[in-house]
DNA sequence: GGCCTTTCATATTGATCACTATGAAACACC
DNA sequence: GGTGTTTCATAGTGATCAATATGAAAGGCC
C-alpha cells in the first residue's frame, strides 16, 4: 500500500483510515469510477473533501487503493492455483467464489473490476488500463495452470473462465440470483476437456 | 421507432436524423451513458444542443434510440433462433457474430449492451433497466430454442452463453483481438452437450 | 408577398463537478 | 505553557453538467 508513514507529530487522524476506504470501494463497486462523485465518497466516508484529499491524494488514488482492497493480491491467486489438484479444480474454485462473491448479502452486486471502469471518458483511460492489467494477470496466470496439466489450448481456456466470470457479474448485477449463477457456472465446467494422458 | 411524424410545415432539419443518431450510438458505444455529456454528443454529431433536444428529447431518450439501433431487434433474434438447424449451432452463431461484432474496425471495442450501463448512479437506474431487459429477453428466448433440443438445463445454458458473450465485451475492450475471442468461443462451444436420444 | 410552423444559432440557466485556500483546533515534543 | 506539525471545518474556486430562453431564419401553404 502506499498508505503514508504515521507521522511523528501533528493533530491525528479523526476518522479509521480503512474502515473509509472500506466505504469508498463499497461505494466505487455499486457506482462506478466516473460514476462516483467526490461528494457521494465524503458522504458515506464520513468524512470532509479536505480530509479525503489529504488522506488519499485524489479520487483517482482513492480508487485504486480501493481496487487494491477489493482484489485478490496476484501472489494469493497464484498460491490457490498451485494448491488446486488440477485445473479443473482450480476454475470450479474461481467460479464458485465469483458466483458467492456477486451476490453477498451485504455487499453490492457483481463484480468491482468488471463494471467500476467499463466505460469511461477519455480522461479515465488510464485507470481502465490498470483494472485491465489486473485481468491480464489472472488470464496468466490461470493460462500457465492449465498448460500445467498439459490441457489443449490453455490461452483460450483461462481467457473463457475469466470471460465467463466476468459476464457474470453482468448478470448478478442484473438480479440473477446466486443459486442461477452457480448453476450456470457448473454448466460451463461440464463441458471441460479431459487430462492428457500421462506420458 | 418513437420518431416523431414528419411535419407538414415549418423549417426543415438540417441535418441527418439517422446519421446523427448513429454518430450518437458510436459515441455512447464507445464512452458509456453517463460517462458521455451532451457536448460530446453535439460536437460528435455536428448539432447544437438545442438542435439535439428537439430532435431526440433528451439524453436519456436518445441513448435509448441508440440502443434500439445497437441492438438487433427481438424479432430478428427469434427469426434466427428458429432458422437455427440446432440450439448448437444458434449458439455458435451468436458466439461467432459477438467475437466480430466487438472487434470491427470501425466500431468501439466490446458491446454497447455489455459496458454503457454497467456502472451508473442512481439516477441511471431506468435505463440500466431497460438493457437489463433486453439481456434477459435474449435469454428467454434463447432458452426456449435450447429446451427445443431437449438439451438438459436450458436455462442455465442460455444464461452461461450471455454470460460469456458480455464477458468476451469485457475482454475485446481490454484490447484482446478476434482470434482470440473466436477460440475462445470455440472451447466454450467444445464442451456443449450432446442432444438427448430423440423418443 | 404574407402567414404559420418549426428549426436555427447564440447565450445562459442553476446545479454539480473535482478540488483547494484559509484559519482554527488538536496532538507530540521541549 | 510554548512551538511545530498536521488535520480539522468552512467556504468557495473555475469548469462542466444537462437542459433552455430568446429571437432570427427557413421552409410550406395561401
Amino acid at each position: 500500500m502506499e498508505q503514508p508513514l504515521p507521522r511523528k507529530s501533528g493533530r491525528p487522524l479523526s476518522f479509521d483510515r480503512q474502515a473509509a476506504l472500506q466505504k469508498a470501494m463499497q461505494t466505487f463497486w455499486r457506482h462506478g469510477y466516473e460514476t462516483t462523485s467526490v461528494s457521494d465518497l465524503t458522504q458515506v466516508m464520513g468524512i470532509t473533501a479536505p480530509s479525503l484529499y489529504t488522506a488519499f491524494g485524489d479520487k483517482k488514488r482513492l480508487f485504486l487503493a480501493a481496487v487494491r482492497l477489493y482484489a485478490q493480491p496476484p501472489e494469493d491467486l497464484q498460491a490457490q492455483l498451485d494448491a488446486a489438484p488440477t485445473a479443473r479444480m482450480a476454475v470450479q474454485q474461481m467460479l464458485t467464489a465469483a458466483a458467492h462473491g456477486f451476490t453477498g448479502e451485504g455487499t453490492p452486486p457483481g463484480c468491482l473490476l468488471a463494471s467500476a471502469t467499463a466505460t469511461g471518458s477519455t480522461g479515465a483511460a488510464q485507470v481502465q488500463a490498470e483494472v485491465a492489467a489486473i485481468r491480464r494477470d489472472i488470464i496468466d496466470r490461470l493460462t500457465r495452470r492449465i498448460a500445467r496439466d498439459r490441457l489443449p489450448s490453455p490461452a483460450a481456456l483461462a481467457a473463457m473462465v475469466v470471460a465467463l466470470i466476468q459476464g457474470m457479474s453482468v448478470l448478478a448485477r442484473d438480479g440473477m440470483p446466486r443459486d442461477s449463477l452457480l448453476t450456470l457456472a457448473e454448466c460451463a465446467l461440464a463441458g471441460w476437456p479431459d487430462p492428457a494422458p500421462q506420458p
